[in-house]
DNA sequence: TTAGATGCAAAGACTTTGCGCACTT
DNA sequence: AAGTGCGCAAAGTCTTTGCATCTAA
């Protein structure tokens, strides 16, 4: 069976299905991003990658993840005003910007289904299940701002 | 409410109801807002002032858009990797983006209600309806892929 | 008059690219 | 051995900011 492999192994025999080498740098950021949950940008994952090896540049941590991504490996979104955040594509999930303390949440693709049915529909749009990112503001700061009303 | 007033004469009044002035960059600008359809980036919206006011410099433009969002005149959104689009608040609707051919559509917030309910009861999270941009693939790019897959 | 608004230019944040050496295959 | 991939640094976009001047009120 082949069970959910090692997604390090995965990540790496897909370079190499690819045609492409295996380098230390793809290495370490496979791993980097093997052991990240949630959202990270070019220049955090660049960072984390320098803890293992500090030689592995910031560009190269930007062509590698545009590599990753044709390899479809990793997605990147915009969620807001700042830098791009990139994750790996197995994680499936949409994501909640609040505008006002920039906090995201990461929420189950299923939420999308309904409107992802009627864009294809209406308009044949497909959604990319990968890349929906819904600004809006979140409950604390719905609260917080409620407070503020009535005081 | 009063009817739809002349909708420039809206946003100058809702500039001096703030307390600030108004300038003939605003103006400028507030012209150029009002005649657009559809988004418009703020190197785009400087050429349009400079057309009628050639002094106006970007980074004007780039404040009083800001400005203009502070006072709920104008939103903005960034639909790709490119820079921001602006456009007024007027016209609430949502935006589709395809990830092919960067071809966006503009599509009514109607859409987004059921969403926007399953959203407020499951995380308490108010989506946006100003802002909401959806990656995809067009039917126009669908169609081309599928051609090509099967060619 | 006078504080806010602007133009210009420089700085900033994020990302891409050119080049020659190093390393994977 | 051969050619991809990399580090470094410079360039490129898009946007913001500092400052002296100008202007709306």
């Amino acid at each position: 069976m082949s069970e959910p492999l090692d997604p390090l192994a995965e990540i790496l025999s897909s370079i190499r299905g690819s045609g492409r080498r295996v380098t230390e740098a793809k290495r370490r950021l496979a791993e980097v991003l093997v052991a990240t949950t949630g959202h990270r940008t070019a220049d955090e994952l660049t960072t984390a990658v320098q803890v293992l090896s500090p030689e592995v540049s910031t560009s190269t941590v930007y062509r590698l993840l545009d590599e990753f991504e044709e390899l479809g490996v990793v997605v990147h979104s915009h969620l807001g005003h700042a830098a791009a955040v990139y994750h790996l594509t197995g994680t499936v999930h949409g994501h909640l910007v609040c505008q006002r303390c920039e906090a995201t949440v990461e929420i189950p693709a299923a939420h999308f289904d309904a409107l992802s049915r009627e864009l294809v529909t209406t308009y044949g749009f497909m959604l990319d299940r990968h890349h929906v990112a819904i600004s809006g503001t979140c409950a604390r700061c719905r609260e917080s701002v409620a407070v503020t009303e009535h005081a």
